[in-house]
DNA sequence: ATCCTTTTGTTGAAATTTCAACAGACTTTT
DNA sequence: AAAAGTCTGTTGAAATTTCAACAAAAGGAT
């Protein structure tokens, strides 16, 4: 456990925990970690919400998938991030997602429950790691709202500017670059691939931006 | 404070604390109480997220308007539900939404860093709110999680049959009424007003549904 | 009961998105 | 280094959505 200490204390979910106490913690909360190669399936839909995954390393995608089998991207996350933690702490039974490894990954599994029911020996800790989690929820609240933003938009042009916008803001940067290829990118704005790769062609000649794969470049100044 | 203890009790952010640890505990964090006429701007954009709100009596529209003019809803909030929490909790300096009064309203404030900073009193319940607060905004985020499955449908057709979809879930019965009016159901599942008019006629003549203004009937169902 | 206002449904034209299919560029594998 | 596979950009046709404008229906006020 000890060689994940140092992603482990860039985890939001642990802030204010000293190392000694975090493997004490996830002990007692009985921590799961297993490995995912490249394309394989972390947790599935339907299955039950009974944990929280961390990415230790590697990243992962959250998609779901219609009964067309469109494919729609929720959103990506990198290691030390967390998911599933909504679903686990809002006691849902079944989730409603897929998450798909993007690369090697190894992923670290809690079982809610025993966060959410603080456990018999009392850890101090405890009511700390509730208080994070509770700060994570909040800023999940905040992405997921982000992403609300986007998908309100009615065209492919105002949804893609409004996601570029949020990356640059994001990375404090008007030079980045995405965690998707073209198709992913459509799948995760609900837009056709073909029809945004238009409009990607368009921007780029009317100046807004440079780009090459997954590296954009804004040239419009955000004020 | 204590005609609203009824409604208060309802509200998931005070489960589990008996009444008067209740009043003890809001003097203590400093609630307060507004009333706000039909259509009256509760809280507006731009704003510092200072403040969790709380329907008291009447309901509220959380929206957000665009450059252009276009107004967008979020969510309709009812008696004893909380909003502006995520804002509040994740300290964002400025909220992005506003929230207008539907009908007369009350509404609590409290301020969010009184909860975020546990008070000098050292309130037993302190602990527990902060609990309910998380399970609160696990909640939300599954909120947002089934506004993003409608707004991933491509079509006015989609969008429009997920949303009665989950509304039929939510009421636990095929015959029920959506809190919105045709041009605030188009804002609210951002598609034209007039285009998601024809698509209701059409689901009509198909015989997949009645509805009458904002009485709805599902005809299809939902194994 | 009548007038005034708001809401809903309709329609046709314009704009946009989706779909399917393909070619060229780039990567990875052998 | 060649071959195979993947990713990106293009294109034209079909389907859908948006927009604007108006009429009918419903609700409120006097």
């Amino acid at each position: 456990m000890k060689k994940y200490l140092k992603i482990l204390r860039k985890c939001a979910l642990f802030h204010q925990i000293e190392d000694e106490d975090l493997i004490i913690m996830l002990n007692c909360l009985g921590a799961k970690i297993d490995v995912f190669d490249k394309k394989y399936t972390v947790m599935s839909e339907g299955k039950p919400a009974k944990y929280i995954g961390i990415v230790l390393s590697g990243s992962v995608q959250i998609t779901q998938t219609d009964y067309y089998g469109n494919r729609s991207i929720l959103s990506n996350i990198e290691a030390a991030e967390v998911f599933a933690e909504a679903f686990a702490c809002a006691e849902t039974h079944s989730i409603p997602i897929t998450v798909i490894a993007n690369e090697p990954c190894e992923i670290m599994f809690i079982d809610c429950s025993h966060i959410l029911r603080t456990c018999s020996n009392h850890c101090t800790f405890h009511q700390q790691l509730i208080f994070n989690l509770m700060k994570d929820l909040a800023d999940k609240t905040i992405l997921f709202h982000q992403k609300l933003e986007i998908l309100s938009k009615r065209s492919t042009r105002e949804k893609l500017l409004t996601y570029l916008m949020f990356q640059a803001k994001k990375f404090g940067s008007d030079s980045f670059d995405i965690p998707f290829d073209r198709q992913e990118l459509a799948d995760y704005l609900e837009v056709d691939r073909s029809g945004l790769s238009v409009e990607i062609g368009k921007l780029r000649q009317e100046g807004m931006l440079e780009s090459n794969r997954k590296h954009f470049e804004l040239l419009w100044t955000v004020k």
